[in-house]
DNA sequence: GATGAATGAGGTTTCATTCAT
DNA sequence: TATGAATGAAACCTCATTCAT
């Protein structure tokens, strides 16, 4: 039943492998969240993924090329929702500080959904893989450049330098929200934080008591 | 006629050992600024250091902790250090913008020197090792309770949360100096974000034209 | 179509995988009869299959292990016929010699076939190895309980003590003829002795003249 | 206050030596109890003397010398003690079954007071040492000879075959006592059926109900 | 497409052993 | 005499990776 239809979307991997390297993506997500990255290795994904190594080699070259799949795939979904999030609200008046909330909302959900992977981008990133870097500039590069577009507009900004400074300190507070709590903050205060130092830097003005 | 002074040193390895195990810290160092920090191997170091894998093991368990002992040494230097940028500056009036420029200016040189020791103590402890976790607290500890006492004259201020924040930022943001540098921020105008964050965040009043 | 049988079979090595471990137990064999079980190295035993090391551990986790699979195939094999050779003799009458010079002889035949094995069950045992000594039960503990259950029939016997002490003496002798040779007795006294002892201890009766 | 009487003794190592050598020996002993042979390394026992490997070098050549020194001295004082049990009793008529009490209840006791020492030699023996050999030998030997002894006054002995499956019997069974209680014998039967062996062997008479 | 099997290559780790003090 | 310190040499063991089926 499949043999005509197949003719036509056979090019690359046909249905079978689709499935088999999908299966080692969502192994090798799993691996993730649970060993330190160095730490995975080929004949673990593998197994998990109910495969042989060998198996694996058909897909891809080694592990960080699976692992930069799973990311891309994030930034590709996360990076442009961030940037919406800013892009998308009103800042003006009174509307400011229920953005500034949402935003720094977006950021803790966001990292609270994709820890590991996260994690492993920063971690690459700063070894020097500039694939990986690539993907970090997909991914926080979208929400910057909607900071840059509306710091714009406060007198006395310096756009680049306050939209970096924002979203720097949102991954920051985000990735590690759980220490900060452990350490004392609350996690409602830490969004009223974060919201405050949004508005003030993108609007100039103070939060509302 | 020995006995009482040897009890007292006969313990700690000998000026020579000290010696080595201060070649086999700073090779490490070295190698640290060079390689992954996961890429490190025993050989190395000991090649590095100008003697042999089996000299490495008298002095150190494994690679982890000759790096523990580096972050160690450098945790104990510079927390304080932060921390008194904090403590000793007066943030009253018209010499709060200064203090935050210094305390901005503060963080940024710390992590110029110490970049790569920084990097590993964020690594381990985002993959769960506790003793890096230990130091990476006593790093940053140090200078988010000086922002606590201080946030604290705030009204409105949830002082941990704030602290937690500012310290957050200036890590991250330091740490990632050069990446921001490149995307299209100067230096000078990144000190002045981080400032305006701080002043308003500690005072709760405005940057100075 | 072949979901079915493949269910059955799938989980064990191959054909070729049995092949190769076969060739290490082999090795390991003949490595055995060479040097103390000590001294055996994985290197060695790879060399003597004609395989590698990394090999040798897709089969075994240590050398301990693969001998171990050879002790055990030998005591499987052994101890019924050592077993057998007391419980289907006749020892009645005027065929109780003829019977005690068998057990004698199968004993001297069985250590003369298996003796470095049988010198690693009783090293490791001796050490305290349980596994080995699991061996060791089973591989003694059948003629042992043969023993027990023939000497039953003797008036003031005390049977697991006699059983006990006519292995272990079957044993030592068995494992040390060679040395026993070298100090002045002949093979054919030291059987008969073995056998006088024998068919005392069992029946109760002195040897024929 | 010594220097005048030192003079005199002072060839071979000095008093000290002789105590540093002695310490290194009973920490030999110590640690044959506790550990397989093979698994005793330099470190371990200059540790437990409370020295270092260097010194050790100073007094033996390797682990298996000072090992060797422990089991010479055990023989010595040992042989002559197992012949003389033999040897010194009185073999004839009612004293016989007495006397094979006594030798086994001998036999049983050094193993006890001795079981490493012993089980040491003779792994080495069986491994081919020739040093170890020679010590075996001046151990079993001198209750073997005096076996051959006494028993040539029996009719129809193998003196020789006679007496080596005597020891060798004593010397397995009181090496594995403890295994063949475990296993269903009871202390007192094993003496008993040990004695009956003797007995029969030596003198061709049974055991007095 | 999938995978059992084999292995090269390389780092880890442990010790026995030796010096210089 | 005693010993801190250093190290060569060996095994260990693990993986990434490749074939042949």
């Amino acid at each position: 039943m499949s043999e005509a239809s197949d003719a036509v979307v056979e090019r690359l991997p046909g249905r079978r492998g689709q499935q088999t390297r999908r299966r080692l993506l969502d192994a090798t997500s799993t691996l993730l969240e649970a060993l330190p990255y160095r730490d995975m290795k080929v004949v673990d994904i593998a197994r998990e993924a109910g495969t042989s190594p060998a198996t694996f080699y058909q897909y891809f070259a080694d592990v960080e090329e699976a692992v930069l799949a799973i990311a891309d795939e994030m930034a590709s979904a996360v990076g442009p929702l961030l940037a919406s999030l800013v892009t998308a609200s009103d800042w003006t008046e009174d509307q400011g500080w229920a953005a500034s909330l949402r935003v720094a909302d977006g950021f803790i959900a966001v990292w609270e959904a994709h820890r590991s992977v996260l994690r492993v981008i920063d971690l690459a990133t700063d070894e020097g893989d500039d694939r990986f870097r690539e993907v970090r500039t997909r991914l926080l590069g979208a929400p910057a450049e909607a900071f840059v577009a509306v710091v714009h507009r406060r007198s006395g900004a310096a756009p680049f330098a306050d939209a970096g400074v924002l979203v720097s300190m949102l991954a920051h507070v985000a990735a590690h929200r759980e220490g900060l709590e452990q350490w004392g903050a609350t996690s409602a205060e830490l969004r009223q934080s974060l919201a405050r130092v949004i508005l003030a830097t993108v609007t100039g003005r103070a939060a509302p008591d």
